[in-house]
DNA sequence: TGCGATTATATCGTGTGCGATACAATTAGG
DNA sequence: CCTAATTGTATCGCACACGATATAATCGCA
């Protein structure tokens, strides 16, 4: 017996997340941004002037994707990256004032996207939780098989 | 007020569908698939000779994606390209006797990622219902703004 | 102090995803 | 029939992701 795609809560993530992203996309187009940089600019608002590691450390990105898409971003005028003085390996990211003023040109978009899911908070926030624990069992697991 | 990504279900599920993907490619890689690659192998393996389309519709890519990623598939003598002799336009996807062989060594897999994960079979089949929904709700309500 | 190990970022190659477009085969309407 | 519209696949360009590797800066320790 051979299960079939939509059996396999594997793919309910992969389709899931394809479709999430063409929702943002729909509205990013609007502001000039892809998903993932949309991500790393709303990691920057909420705390601006980190380096990359703490960026790939929360959005849980390595440098090889990292540091192309943040040089996409610097090419766009949203960020500045220089070298930390303190610590020359290290790059800080700091927005531009129109990186930080495109903060409120996104601001609509967690709205419009609730709007278009159209469920409950608490059902979202819910869910959000659940699917974060996966996440955590599935690198916990790879952790403890990568050190053996 | 500011959310952070890990506030966000859509990076609930992007960082959980690369999670899930790493822990799939750890074990795709001995048998020499990648992650999409897999799942069209188990399309395939659940009803064979399908079109193109037919398998871009059951796991929602398009032909953009599909033609290079088949003819990986080909290349590495896993499945065999042809056209449709009633629809010239159609090209028909079938599995080799390797491909077919391919099943056999992959069965493993889905027991496997069981075991990483650590949860109970009926919350892992409402969490995948309950994220498939989440996919419907947000490609229904695409849909319903293309047609404005 | 000096030098090997570690850390932080960058580079390279491969494989997706997808918007836009191209093209050939088929269908539909007059 | 004949042609315009539609359908099915492919091509192109761009932007991720990530394994493997490179490089420079810093740290640790004899």
């Amino acid at each position: 017996m051979q299960l079939t795609p939509p059996d396999m809560i594997c793919f309910a993530l992969y389709s899931a997340q394809h479709a999430m992203q063409q929702a943002y996309a729909d509205l990013l187009d609007d502001i000039g941004l892809t998903y993932p940089q949309y991500l790393v600019m709303t990691a920057l608002w909420a705390e601006d002037g980190r380096t990359v590691g703490a960026l790939g450390r929360e959005l849980r990105l390595e440098s090889n994707t990292l540091t192309p898409l943040l040089k996409r971003l610097e090419a766009q005028g949203q960020i500045l990256r220089s070298r930390d003085p303190e610590d020359e390996r290290r790059v800080l990211v700091r927005l531009t004032e129109a990186g930080r003023a495109l903060q409120a040109r996104a601001a609509h978009v967690p709205g419009c996207l609730a709007e278009r899911i159209g469920l409950p908070v608490e059902d979202l926030v819910r869910l959000r939780d659940e699917i974060h624990g996966l996440s955590d069992r599935l690198r916990q697991a790879r952790q403890a098989a990568s050190e053996r």
